[in-house]
DNA sequence: CGGAATCCAGAAGGATACTG
DNA sequence: CAGTATCCTTCTGGATTCCG
């Protein structure tokens, strides 16, 4: 599948330095040091999916979206805002009320983002039955 | 954005068992107990993303996945192909010859499932440059 | 209301060594 | 080759408290 042999320079980086982010940008996901990478990495988290699917559907304000998203903490739903905001996912606007209101909505590449993860959501809410049969199989005749 | 009141009733549960693992098979990805929330879960970890990304390239033996997704290190690939197999997203077929071979390679559900998370890595991957904009931004205008 | 700060348990994850 | 086992460190994530 993948050609060349076993040892690290076969990845044709020239240096010893495996570790710097290198100034030129990578584009491939399965580069280490590819924001794409990071980036998915950001989305794929445990909440980042909620998010952005609940955002999918519209602005939410930051408790709404807390209780959309069920079982997310508040610490957890900010951090993972707050990730979310810096790679350009989403935007955060702060309403100067009192008191002050918070509204979280995706930005253009957020909403193309978020379609996308509608899409596998959706292709999971309709396997769910097929998911949990597999896993039943599984850790039974493992058991076994 | 989203109707009614905010109070923790609008989420339509009549009773106020949260936790208790119920019987009937709930499909909303944003439930708590729900299988296609777990797979979605599953399949977006660090590491989930990318081997299903790679085995929708086709079928990859152990060390050949390994040196696709660049630093997985063998307990984590390991671990997670474990709990891809179990979600019946792929099958893992042991080939008996000395040394023992091993090839993973996705099921129907799981050729789907990468073939959507390839629509979502290309999008990461087209909008890279943009995505390490807006990090720069977010990280400097936060400095100040 | 919308967080930030702190504390803390547990899970994730890496390095190494060993097995079939 | 394809893992498993062990140890150890880091990170995740929940609960709680406090602030503007």
């Amino acid at each position: 599948m993948n050609s060349g042999p076993d040892t690290d320079a076969a990845r044709g980086e020239p240096g010893p330095a495996l570790d710097e982010p290198s100034d030129e940008l990578v584009v491939d996901v399965f580069a280490r040091h590819c924001s794409s990478r990071a980036a998915l990495e950001d989305v794929g988290s445990k909440w980042g999916i909620l998010a952005m699917l609940a955002l999918g559907e519209g602005s939410y304000r930051f408790n709404a979206l807390r209780r959309r998203v069920e079982g997310v903490s508040e610490k957890m739903l900010s951090r993972t805002l707050q990730i979310l905001e810096r790679d350009g996912l989403l935007v955060r606007e702060v309403i100067s009320t009192i008191p002050a209101r918070v509204e979280y909505s995706l930005t253009p590449l957020g909403e193309r983002v978020a379609a996308q993860l509608r899409v596998l959501a959706d292709l999971f809410e309709a396997s769910a039955a097929d998911i949990s049969r597999a896993r039943a199989d599984f850790d039974t005749s493992r058991r076994a």
